[in-house]
DNA sequence: GAGTTTGAAACT
DNA sequence: CAGTTTCAAACTC
């Protein structure tokens, strides 16, 4: 019962979030120019805007009552990628409601088949995207439908959707290809502050005049598909959605934050900030993205839904069905949409829009630039980006106090999506390892402007990729034709991953081998299954895909039910089995906490310590090691030398210590010195999102040279650690770091709730100063400022289901609704 | 690419 | 809980 009213609530939400983020882009296009004026869809946007401010009011307090006011960005983004996939899945669904395994159906018989079709479809819309002039359009429905899809995944997936095409243009016209990626970042981000390039925006609204038709028959697509009068059908496709994303069903609350979600999206677009106010007069840009993007947020498909259109073709719909099957795994745009929530919030002024980032919002990022990268290298165009996916998978294990009362604020998959973090860490690590050999600075620093300055990288590609991010943030174009689309922050591990590629070319090549360096897992099993958790992907909680080399792989889609039972089972042995395995502990936590932890060097910890006997803990043997954190106390490890921290809590003096590779080690330390200046520039480059964009990534290139003391990165663990990058000193006031840390993977402890954190939870342990520091600053950069932005952080705790609820503690004071789904809440 | 090493996961 | 086995990643050659 509780779910049909969730879900017709959902409905509900859903459409004022369309109407919101319409009529936030109509009002901005109407100082477009004129070509975008006359387009239909300017005209239908504009017609749409009168109800927007009510609906968005609406959608606001709808989030209230869900009591998400505290939520903090993190979900948000989680929420938008799900609903993006939701969206997506929709469409499948809807074309074939009779269906249910619509989703399965392509994936189901041979989820390798359909992994490579995803790809294969993937590439195609690169190309189209690329190719494409937006002028061109008009040729191809399908192709358009595809298009607007890839723009709205796009915020996620789009680098992955256009690495070359994209680089291409870029090369060939800086302002175009900026242009398009400033579109595309704003579908990803729903319209966060990226500001289009007036070219970009006549262009998309050329390609959508011209393709006026095929809006309109995505339009109507998207009505068929996702018709929801009804609750019950949002229930139905929250099911869907469930099916290909997720491993654990989605329930309605689910879908409701998606939605939710979406709705801040929409507002973000009218925050009042300055910088919010990406769209540029005359850009039309955004209309253009709306419009193009129809999958943005689901507000566009919700528009569309209110459009009619006409019967949509069935090629169409099957290269929409396989664009969303690529999409499956990376269901975590966190970074984007913690964006978004911050301007909604900003926007809205409640600030249970406001979802600060998550951590995994940023490590999600970062592995799907290396998702990204491999891809490229590898030619599949799969968005399989364990992002998405881990957030998707571990739904269950979110506890109620995230979800609030609302389910919506439950952080689908978190636990999984902790993991799935925690293996990017490891990519992270590489990047730092590389980074540092290259004496390179990696900037973590989503979009901030200052981030470029701190990059030392003397590819100009990079410092190309690294103005553009400024700039927009979204997309970066790579010279080796790569792109990333995220925020800056991502952009710049992109970057510097590119950079250690480059510089370490074996690393890359290892890197692109395991596959994990794009943070979309890879994995090699052949016993288990791929349904134990040896297999990364699935104890990262993402279905295995086209990269992985898996025999008989059973963490499929098409073993849904396999997968979920194998899942509960190992769950009912060890409640934490898929629960982050590496927990970072904020400055301020550390602070507070104190724990021994906070001795050690590193910021975050292993929850359960390694157990290490031969590797001195130097070796990615060590998971402490492999995810750039220092040992702990739970520890068992002998002979500890990790340089990130020994397991005494001794320090080690990344330049004393030998065995690490001092490239390591400064990566290290410059991720953990890294601060995002939550500084007004910075907020504005990261409007909303805990990191992904822009935030401001300050890199500390000290770090490299000598190691401040200890005291000095996290002096009393609290990120007031000196923002070298800009030579900024974090004011003491700043009440979050920069939490740049999300892309290594790690949970903050920031991020941590502050009850767990006090609790004797085992990561309350958890304090370490960080010589991993990662990055500190918070995801909520923009948002940072408000306290909002704790309470985000909070909620990303709870996803972990060993802790105590949040609900006690959290301003947030998520709960969740859904015990089922969180077999952990009963914890809290 | 094959083989070895390593330590987590799984099992007893 | 401890010991053993299994497994797959990390690593080496």
């Amino acid at each position: 019962m509780g779910e049909k009213r969730e879900s017709s609530d959902v409905v509900e939400e859903v459409e004022v979030v369309m109407d919101t983020p319409v009529r936030t882009k109509t009002t901005q296009i109407s100082v477009s120019t004129t070509k975008f004026e006359e387009s239909p869809v300017f005209n239908f946007l504009n017609s749409l805007s009168p109800i927007k401010q009510t609906k968005s009011l609406h959608i606001s307090q709808t989030i209230n009552s869900l009591n998400f006011t505290s939520i903090p960005s993190i979900f948000t983004s989680p929420h938008v990628a799900t609903l993006k996939e939701f969206r997506s899945l929709r469409r499948h669904q809807l074309g074939d409601p009779s269906k249910p395994d619509f989703s399965s159906d392509d994936v189901t018989k041979d989820d390798n088949t359909n992994r490579r079709a995803d790809a294969g479809l993937d590439v195609e819309n690169k190309e189209n995207i690329i190719a494409e002039s937006p002028i061109d359009e008009s040729s191809d429905p399908p192709y358009e439908c595809s298009r607007s899809l890839n723009y709205n995944y796009g915020s996620p997936n789009f680098s992955q959707m256009t690495p070359c095409g994209l680089r291409t243009k870029l090369e060939s016209d800086g302002s175009s290809g900026a242009l398009v990626l400033t579109v595309q970042e704003g579908r990803d981000s729903m319209f966060q502050d990226t500001k289009v390039g007036m070219e970009g925006s006549s262009r998309m609204d050329q390609n959508q005049e011209g393709d006026g038709c095929e809006w309109d028959t995505f339009i109507s697509d998207t009505r068929e598909l996702l018709n929801f009068d009804s609750p019950n059908d949002a229930e139905a496709l929250t099911k869907v959605v469930d099916h290909e994303t997720r491993f654990y069903p989605l329930k309605s609350n689910d879908m409701e934050n998606s939605q939710v979600i979406v709705g801040p999206s929409g507002q973000h677009c009218e925050s009042n900030n300055p910088e919010d106010q990406f769209i540029q007069p005359g850009d039309g840009s955004e209309l253009n993205e709306f419009t193009a993007n129809p999958d943005i947020s689901g507000v566009s498909s919700q528009s569309i839904n209110a459009i009619d259109g006409g019967p949509i073709d069935s090629s169409i719909r099957k290269t929409v069905s396989n664009l969303y099957r690529g999409m499956r795994r990376r269901c975590l745009d966190f970074e984007q949409s913690g964006a978004r929530k911050k301007l909604l919030s900003e926007s809205s002024n409640s600030d249970s829009l406001i979802l600060p980032q998550s951590d995994g919002i940023f490590e999600l990022s970062a592995a799907r630039k290396k998702h990204l990268l491999e891809k490229s290298n590898s030619d599949s165009s799969l968005l399989p980006q364990s992002d998405g996916n881990c957030m998707s998978i571990d739904k269950q294990p979110i506890p109620a106090k995230f979800r609030n009362e609302s389910p919506r604020c439950v952080l689908p998959g978190i636990g999984l999506h902790l993991n799935a973090l925690a293996a990017t860490s490891k990519d992270y690590k590489v990047v730092k390892n590389e980074s540092s050999a290259s004496g390179k600075q990696l900037v973590i620093a989503p979009g901030s402007a200052s981030n470029h300055h701190l990059l030392n990288s003397s590819q100009d590609s990079l410092r190309r990729a690294i103005d553009v991010a400024q700039s927009d943030r979204q997309i970066v174009l790579f010279d080796n034709g790569r792109s990333i689309q995220e925020d800056g922050g991502n952009v710049l591990d992109y970057m510097a991953t590119e950079e250690l590629n480059q510089t370490s070319p074996k690393k890359k090549r290892r890197r692109s081998d395991s596959g994990e360096a794009e943070g979309c897992k890879r994995c090699n099993c052949k016993k288990s299954k791929c349904l134990k958790l040896y297999c990364e992907c699935f104890a990262a909680g993402l279905y295995c895909s086209e990269p992985c080399s898996c025999i008989e792989c059973f963490n499929t889609p098409s073993h849904e039910d396999t997968v979920l039972a194998t899942r509960k089972q190992i769950e009912s042995r060890n409640p934490l089995a898929f629960a982050p395995k590496v927990i970072r502990t904020s400055d301020q936590t550390l602070s507070e906490a104190g724990d021994d932890s906070s001795k050690t060097p590193a910021s975050a910890r292993h929850k359960r310590g390694c157990n290490c006997k031969k590797s001195g803990c130097l070796k990615k043997y060590c998971e402490c090691y492999q995810s750039g954190v220092g040992c702990s106390i739970n520890c068992r490890c002998e002979g500890c030398k990790n340089a990130f921290g020994r397991k005494d809590g001794s320090e080690i003096e990344l330049e004393e210590v030998d065995a690490t590779p001092r490239s390591v080690i400064d990566g290290t330390r410059q991720r953990s010195l890294i601060q995002v200046d939550t500084d007004k520039s910075l907020d504005y480059v990261n409007p909303a999102t805990p990191a992904p964009f822009g935030r401001p990534t300050h890199h500390l290139q000290f770090l490299s040279k000598n190691k401040p003391p200890r005291s000095t990165f996290l002096p009393g663990g609290s990120s007031s650690a000196v923002y070298p990058s800009q030579g900024f000193t974090r004011p003491d006031f700043l009440p979050t770091p920069s939490k740049v840390d999300n892309n290594f993977g790690l949970l903050q402890e920031e991020d941590i709730p502050m009850v767990l954190q006090t609790n004797g939870s085992p990561i309350s342990g958890i304090k370490s100063l960080s010589p991993n520091g990662k990055r500190v600053s918070p995801p909520h950069t923009a948002r940072e400022t408000s306290p909002s932005q704790r309470s985000s952080r909070k909620l990303l705790l709870d996803s972990i289901p060993s802790f105590p609820s949040l609900t006690s503690k959290n301003d947030v004071g998520v709960s969740s609704s859904e015990p089922e789904s969180v077999p952990f809440a009963e914890l809290h």
